[in-house]
DNA sequence: GCCGTTTTCGGCCCGACTGTTTTCAGTCG
């Protein structure tokens, strides 16, 4: 998408702006705005071109004539001549430099006049040969921590998943919340934003006692390394990789610090300017008017003082929320409960787990909560799977008639649906005779294979699967495997429309490495009216579990409970599918 | 360079920390 790689380039000259140390300091910021305005729009900057020229990109918000006319010559030329000149002026390696800690624009730029250095490689050798200590505005200190900062970035893995951070930093809490001296304890940051993946783990503590909850913090076994330590915060690294921060607050700020340190930034920001506008001014303290404090304890009163509706941290990303809780129409999100079923589970039928596999399934369904499961193992294009052929998806529902009836006698609200999650092939085909699937409750279908076809192709190859009476669901729509494998090449608008018309499901994928649907394609998805269902595509029993995921993917796409199917009776769903 | 229900000019988010200074610039979240 074109957005994302002109947001790249507007972040980049910001970048070099920032380093000259331009006359015109605000106009790195306006270069950063717009870029992450591109970044998180879900308008392509190359469609509004098409349709209305200069004047539609002036209508996106940040850009004016200047940036319209840059993004005008990245369109045509595929280049903007102000980046090539700016890196022909300094010609460093800012991304990767400032990925230093304690490295900015303005230092880089004086390592570049004084000493030379381009890159990293250049700014190692120039530490360890002890050049830097005796630069103007360098010392001893600075010189170390850049030496540090390269052997931190060498052994980095930078972002988590959010299903291995999620279960931690609850088990931290749990722990902290024993000590008598905590009176209150929330997650922050984005882990409280249930962003896909997490940097660090940001806790917020009330207590009247900080010495002794910050001491006990730091001193949890699993702590292998403490960055900072305060009187009211500290920053450690556990032995997990992953790092956490943790501040001890008074009562009163609990809210105002709460909602500084769930953030966005960008949301923040939006915030305080809100602030700035009714003559108040907002910082991790509270609502100031003047000296006087007006909201801080909770982050209620503080959107209320601001005219705002309160909106679920999931939301904050300033992407159109702010406006949204201006006129009080903030959607009732989905909820985890609202979830009544989940209809990808995979019971390992053909590689002789049989019946005891399903069962424990359902087991672990009914002790959810749930008032049904779809069974839907692989099918037999997948021979690694132990994929089902037509004969085996027959005898399977043989099994699952004879349990329900079993687990009826224990649960006569409860079902268990048959279903398959059948391959589409190359051609857009299905691995499984149609007949056969039409004796199916329902059927999922993914691309398994040949995934790096053209746009065209692959958009064609999901259609025709899509126009299938027989293929309910798409599972995990773009195929993306989080840190690992990009989405498949798609025209995820097209895609969406002929869900819409032919009645197929869209699949959120609530497994935490795939998240697909992710948040953007969700809301597209919702703003086009197509209807999602959230399954976890468990492999075990205890995977159903990551049905949380899929609905917090599902609240920062903005969903609600009647966009997810799922959400509905086992009757309804069933209406739901193309079968008669 | 962008923007406007106080503004077409004069603003543009806030506070803390660090390391370097001798009153502050740069960086970070």
């Amino acid at each position: 998408m074109v957005n994302q790689e002109l947001a790249k380039i507007f972040y980049e000259i910001a970048d070099y702006l920032d380093m000259e140390g331009n006359a015109v300091p605000f106009k790195s910021i306006a270069f950063k705005k717009v870029a992450n305005n591109l970044e998180s729009s879900n308008e392509d900057a190359g469609n509004i071109y098409k349709k209305g020229g200069l004047k539609a990109l002036m209508e996106i918000s940040g850009v004016g004539k200047g940036i319209a006319f840059k993004i005008e010559e990245y369109l045509k030329t595929g280049k903007i001549k102000e980046l090539i000149a700016l890196k022909k002026r300094t010609p460093v390696d800012l991304g990767g430099l400032m990925r230093i800690e304690g490295l900015g624009p303005r230092k880089i730029k004086i390592l570049y006049q004084k000493l030379g250095v381009r890159n990293i490689k250049d700014l190692e050798k120039t530490a360890k040969a002890h050049k830097i200590a005796s630069l103007f505005g360098f010392g001893e200190k600075t010189e170390k921590n850049i030496l540090e900062g390269i052997e931190f970035l060498k052994r980095s893995n930078e972002e988590f998943l959010l299903g291995e951070i999620l279960p931690k930093v609850r088990k931290i809490i749990a722990e902290l919340k024993n000590l008598k001296e905590v009176k209150r304890i929330s997650e922050a940051g984005s882990v409280r934003r249930r962003k896909e993946t997490i940097g660090d783990a940001d806790i917020l503590i009330v207590s009247s006692n900080p010495k002794k909850v910050i001491d006990y913090f730091i001193s949890m076994p699993s702590v292998v390394k403490v960055w900072a330590k305060g009187s009211t915060k500290a920053s450690i690294r556990f032995k997990d990789g992953f790092d956490s921060d943790l501040r001890v607050l008074s009562e009163k700020q609990f809210g105002s610090a709460l909602q500084y340190f769930t953030g966005s930034k960008e949301h923040n920001i939006a915030l305080r300017k809100i602030a700035i506008n009714k003559g108040l001014k907002l910082s991790e303290y509270g609502l100031f008017k003047g000296p006087k404090i007006i909201a801080g304890k909770t982050e209620e009163e503080i959107y209320e003082k601001l005219g705002l509706q309160w909106i679920p941290p999931e939301m904050r990303e300033n992407q159109g929320e702010i406006e949204v809780a201006k006129i009080h129409k903030i959607p009732q999100l989905v909820e985890l409960n609202n979830i009544k079923g989940d209809l990808h589970c995979h019971s390992h039928w053909g590689d002789g787990n049989g019946k005891e596999g399903i069962e424990n399934l359902v087991k672990m369904a009914i002790r959810i909560g749930y008032e049904y499961i779809g069974i839907s193992d692989h099918t037999k294009f997948l021979r690694i799977e132990h994929g089902l052929d037509e004969k085996q998806l027959a005898e399977q529902n043989k099994a699952i008639k004879s349990l329900n009836s079993k687990f009826y006698i224990l649960n006569s609200n409860f079902r268990i649906l048959h279903g398959c999650e059948a391959n589409i092939l190359a051609d857009g085909s299905i691995d499984i005779k149609d007949e056969a699937l039409a004796k199916l409750d329902y059927v999922i279908a993914g691309v398994h294979s040949q995934m790096k076809m053209s746009k065209e192709k692959m958009t064609e190859r999901i259609i025709k699967a899509m126009e299938n009476p027989n293929v309910d669901i798409i599972s995990h729509p773009t195929g993306r495997v989080i840190q690992q494998r990009d989405e498949y090449e798609i025209d995820f608008a097209q895609i969406l429309k002929v869900a819409k018309e032919t009645g197929t499901i869209l699949e959120i994928n609530a497994s935490p490495v795939r998240l697909d649907l992710n948040d953007n394609n969700i809301r597209k998805a919702k703003e086009m009216g197509a209807k999602m269902i959230i399954n976890t595509d468990a492999h075990q029993p205890e995977q159903m579990r990551f049905m949380e995921y899929g609905v917090s993917q599902a609240r920062r796409g903005w969903a609600e409970k009647k966009d997810i199917i799922n959400t509905q009776s086992v009757e309804k769903i069933l209406a739901v599918f193309k079968r008669p």
